[in-house]
DNA sequence: TGTTTTTTGTTGCAAATGCAACATGTTTTT
DNA sequence: AAAAACATGTTGCATTTGCAACAAAAAACA
């Protein structure tokens, strides 16, 4: 189900002539470069090769919200985007991101490359991929609550490790922004938690307590 | 760039083969109905041909979210859905809903149906406007402010129409569900933006003020 | 290494929100 | 047409949250 590359079942050499047919564009990015800012308004979509992002937001507050953790394999663009909606995207770590035109990949290649159906499979299983966590994220924005907010988040980090620990993968200030909470409210209800034997905390690394 | 049909470009005759091929199941379901709910856990695609459905969760403390209002073309299905999170889909008027496995889309026709890339591309397109809609949703909900989650909402109602004036889709009820706040408190923030003039409403038409 | 910047941790206070409980109005059902 | 169910509108009050401001710890940088 999952699929592990853009280019999965693809020839190696057949990935070099696709990338020329498709004219895709290699770029790399240091750590808190910005990858697209709302300036460009093109029709293309970006795929994480290697390295980590944000797809972050200011509103007129001059509050900062942190949409999308992006990693290996993730896909953005501007055509995910609803007009007006002034994102960008700024590298976490040093990333390689892939450009691709978006009709390029919507449309059926004229020239008839016989893995460009293969590409489009991928693309579609790495979009249902990105579906899967935009509905994650609006599960946990959908609380009312920040303690809810919280532990929906924490359960979510916890299923993905075999214990009930794991460490936060980002600070505590970045945190508040992806919950959409204030970070000093937050603060408070993480004692809270702690205080009332919710979880355990060392630094990072966080451990659910089941009753 | 907008798909009208998850048939576009495909000639009727081809259709009715394809949804053989496919072993595709088109479904009625009268208002109110439970489309899919979370017993049901097959990787199924469902597309809504006609009417309208709403993607719906409640959490522990009985607060109900309407995670997503979907209307013509819009896709849904557990594949999107991280395992553990229990939600249903409840038609909110009648509505015909076709069903696909997940896999029939995902993998290439063994028999070479000559339209499957073409259903393929169309429902990329589809899935591509899924995570349009996603990203509008949450922009919503990462406000922080009941005030601001129901301005952006109104701007985003506002946009689709020439004049800066709109019918509510839903029910004033619904709307606190949709923007996830308790709809007292909603109720009395609209009263508020009544006040001090940004908005003016005459029942579910709401009309924005630009000062 | 020492300096600067960022992150974490805390608190008081005002504002926003949720909750509970109603009254009234509207729609649906019988 | 009456009854029942649902939606709208409102309020007081307790709780939660955001904001501002600061100290201490940690990390990044020169």
């Amino acid at each position: 189900m999952e699929v592990k590359s853009i280019f999965e079942g693809i020839e190696n050499t057949d990935v070099l002539k696709m990338l020329k047919c498709f004219e895709a564009r290699k770029m790399l990015f240091k750590k808190d470069r910005t990858i697209i800012s709302n300036i460009i308004n093109v029709k293309t979509v970006g795929i994480i090769l290697s390295g980590t992002a944000n797809i972050i937001r200011y509103d007129y507050n001059g509050n900062r919200s942190i949409i999308e953790k992006l990693e290996k394999n993730s896909v953005f663009g501007e055509v995910f985007s609803r007009v007006g909606s002034d994102i960008s995207v700024i590298a976490t770590s040093d990333c390689e991101v892939l450009f691709i035109d978006y009709e390029h990949i919507i449309k059926r290649c004229k020239k008839g490359c016989s893995y460009h159906s293969t590409l489009t499979d991928n693309v579609l299983k790495l979009l249902s991929q990105k579906i899967v966590d935009l509905n994650e994220r609006l599960e946990i924005l959908s609380k009312r609550t920040i303690r809810d907010k919280l532990l929906s988040y924490f359960e979510f980090l916890a299923s993905e490790s075999p214990r009930r620990s794991f460490y936060l993968p980002f600070t505590y200030t970045d945190l508040a922004d992806y919950l959409s909470v204030d970070r000093s409210a937050m603060m408070r209800e993480i004692k809270n938690l702690k205080e009332e034997g919710f979880i355990k905390t060392n630094g990072k690394h966080i451990t659910l307590i089941s009753y």
